[in-house]
DNA sequence: ACCTGAACACCGTTCAAGT
DNA sequence: ACCTGAACACCGTTCAAGT
């Protein structure tokens, strides 16, 4: 028969063995509480209850933490496709939600445009990409290329108007704004002629539903080398 | 008649007086010496033999820095059309020279992923796009949104085959293979007839000269909404 | 006005030493 | 094997005080 825990161990559970797992979890906390700016080594060793070093033996950077983290997230993606629903509209709405999932905290757009995702997610994401793509009719080193292509883009939408709208990040769109009001109306006449706010506005999701249609209508239209 | 300097003062030439476009230079000489990541603002105020309190007077944030250095170097590029030979030909080779320019330094391209470059040179380059694209026949205000496209394309390729490839800034390459080669037949039938290699490799110019293709097709392929 | 020493509040990563 | 205290080598930014 088990002895009773003692009362100084069960007031707050005993702290958790590490492993990936749990050190993912609490990235996942420590990202929805402080943004991914402070989701470093130290700040989740804190959460964890430990010092940094332990985090080493379990993950090998802050970079691949992140690589983690993002994959995590994906997993509240809906990756699953009945194969009988138009390909194309498929391939707008998951591109939509991953967008929005990395537009949902500041600052993870930012990161995962420079961090490929590393885990068994984002193999899924790829998989249903490319069967999508090929219910199109593109060739399959096309669509290789193309899943590359269409990822990059919405990442870097969802960098561009998600998160440093209105964020501490550093720069933001009034920075970007006053950048283009800066045009000589001599030396950079369409420019001018456009004005700024043509340049960075536009409603968020027109920009982001036309960025995906010219390149997946691009794809179809190009032929690799060779090809 | 002046009298002559002291010795000491002419052994090395005075400390020259601080201001942006000195500090934009020191920037671009320890972009050459130490790489991006270390484009710090103590270690480029070292080098300006001051502290780093002494640059906020001219630099709003590391940020700023980072936009205002990427600028500098845009004006390395010929930003200049004739306006006769083929507008294509020449967004292409703009597009190139702008990758190339990004990927000669490691990090520079992550760096330019996440920093709207701010200054002259970026806008005259904004302008030249513009210009190229109303040449090809798209209405002014896809050109606007246009330009946004390509420029993000051209700089995220620049960041995934440029400096990654071989550096020490997190990940490389080979960390991108391995994730891709966990793929399952059975959960990723595509993916693994495909091939880590067909998804990340290929032929440097090839793929980018195919990623700038698609997206130059898809711009004239597709009216923005209520175009 | 311009400049700066010093401080505040952080970082990533390593490694020898412990259990 | 796993974990960690402590250290090393850095960061960005602010601010009171000087010139």
């Amino acid at each position: 028969m088990p002895r009773p825990v003692p009362r100084s161990r069960r007031e707050r559970p005993a702290k958790p063995a590490l492993n990936r797992a749990v050190i993912i979890d609490a990235a996942v906390g420590v990202l929805e509480s402080d943004g991914i700016g402070r989701l470093t080594m130290r700040r989740l060793a804190e959460e964890l209850d430990t010092g940094p070093a332990s985090l080493y033996v379990y993950v090998r950077s802050t970079t691949e933490l992140h690589a983690l983290l993002i994959d995590r997230l994906l997993a509240t993606l809906d990756l699953t496709w009945d194969g009988r629903s138009d390909w194309r509209h498929r391939l707008r709405s998951l591109l939509t939600d991953y967008g929005d999932l990395l537009m949902a905290n500041p600052g993870l757009a930012d990161s995962a445009l420079v961090t490929w995702p590393q885990g068994p997610n984002y193999l899924d994401l790829v998989e249903l990409m490319l069967r999508l793509l090929s219910a199109g009719g593109a060739p399959p080193a096309r669509a290789a290329w193309g899943v590359d292509v269409l990822l990059q883009q919405a990442t870097a939408m969802a960098a561009e108007y998600g998160g440093r709208g209105r964020s501490a990040e550093g720069q933001d769109v009034a920075d970007l704004l006053a950048a283009f009001e800066d045009a000589s109306p001599q030396r950079h006449p369409l420019l001018t002629a456009l004005g700024a706010q043509e340049m960075v506005g536009g409603e968020r999701g027109e920009r982001r539903g036309w960025g995906m249609d010219v390149t997946i209508s691009g794809i179809f239209a190009t032929p690799r080398p060779g090809e």
